[in-house]
DNA sequence: AAGATCACCAACCGCACCTCC
DNA sequence: GGGAGGTGCGGTTGGTGATCT
């Protein structure tokens, strides 16, 4: 498989970085003819380069509408969430990202974004909690920020216009509902640091998060379809757990709920027990590859690691779907706020 | 002040896959 | 069906400026 190199013999040819002559020369001859082939561009051009650095040099840097200098607080969350759905797929964030490349976004992703996923204890890879007790014990210094503590007492208030509420009925938005379920395993890697001798008993006090209370009962319902699995159950970050997952909806419900942003849910007669078991998202991240097949099928069309793309059009057309969800617009500044 | 080390990033390389003829 | 050209990607290199000792 694979072919010949672009370039068979690249002695005599010019490597490194380019001079502003030869940009110059590029950009002129490709504003006057088009690239066309790559191959014979450098020789009509009148430059001593091969044709694939010349398709770099233009795709990466001289081609209209790059856009230079740091990246901002929005690209960087948009980069992170996409990252965790699509995988290295460079090419697709980048499409996002108008002006940015996909070189220059993988580059940022491996000296900036990945050290700071690491820092906030999150695999860079997975996108799931780390689990050492040092990432546990910044949690707790995570849940004394503002921003956390006030939308995790609206997931906790029983009364009022909060995201439970609106999920039990009031036609939840599916992006909230992503959002949900990353407050959701933050209590349960609190919880699952500290183990309770009775699962029947009421949840766990939680008491260092100051002021919110003790679970109440509806929270379990949401982070598990029985309190068997409750705190057994492995952390993940941006997904439900294994026993959790038993009954995603279907594609065709989550994107045509998203586009249309509608409930999920149509069922009149609605069990709160278990209205959310209806309305579940798939994880972002599978938080096992091996427990659920359709996770695992999300997985391998996008994270696929010899570079090969095997997408098939209703991969993409899934993979829409969550990238829309996952999009500024739909995400507001949670994120940013989140991650911050 | 100067050398060593680190961080960043543009650019390169090789491979696999895709599209077109 | 097969080859050529183009694209996407992971991994890596090397130059340069910043920071440390």
């Amino acid at each position: 498989m694979g072919r010949a190199p672009c370039c068979e013999d690249t002695s005599g040819l010019k490597k490194g970085p380019w001079t502003p002559e030869e940009d110059e020369k590029l950009t002129s001859y490709i504003q006057n003819h088009g690239h066309g082939s790559w191959r014979p561009l450098p020789k009509a051009a009148g430059l001593n380069r091969c044709g694939k650095s010349c398709r770099l040099r233009w795709t990466n840097y001289l081609r209209p509408n790059i856009k230079r200098g740091r990246f901002t607080e929005e690209e960087e969350d948009l980069i992170i969430k996409l990252h965790s759905v699509l995988g290295n797929k460079w090419s697709r964030i980048a499409a996002h990202l108008p002006g940015r490349t996909d070189n220059e976004i993988k580059n940022y992703w491996n000296t900036h974004l990945r050290k700071k996923l690491l820092q906030m204890g999150i695999d860079p890879i997975t996108h799931k909690p780390r689990t050492e007790l040092n990432f546990l014990a910044n949690l707790t210094q995570l849940l004394s920020n503002p921003i956390t503590t006030n939308l995790a007492a609206n997931l906790m208030n029983p009364n009022g216009n909060n995201i439970i509420n609106n999920a039990l009925g009031l036609q939840p938005n599916i992006a909230e509902l992503a959002r949900l379920q990353v407050l959701q395993n933050i209590y349960q890697i609190l919880n699952s640091s500290n183990p309770l001798p009775n699962i029947d008993q009421p949840a766990a006090p939680l008491s260092y998060l100051n002021g919110l209370g003790s679970l109440n009962p509806s929270y379990h319902d949401i982070g598990s379809s029985s309190h068997q699995g409750l705190y057994s159950q492995v952390p993940n970050y941006v997904g439900f757990s294994q026993d959790m997952s038993a009954s995603w909806p279907s594609m065709e419900e989550l994107e045509v709920n998203n586009c249309n942003n509608k409930s999920l849910s149509t069922t009149s007669s609605y069990d709160n027990d278990h209205a959310l078991d209806e309305n579940r998202l798939p994880p972002l991240v599978s938080s096992s590859r091996e427990a659920n097949s359709s996770i695992n099928h999300i997985e391998s069309t996008t994270t696929s690691s010899n570079g090969g793309s095997t997408l098939t059009p209703s991969d993409d057309h899934f993979l829409e779907g969550w990238e829309n969800l996952l999009d500024n617009r739909n995400g507001g500044s949670f994120w940013k706020d989140f991650i911050k």
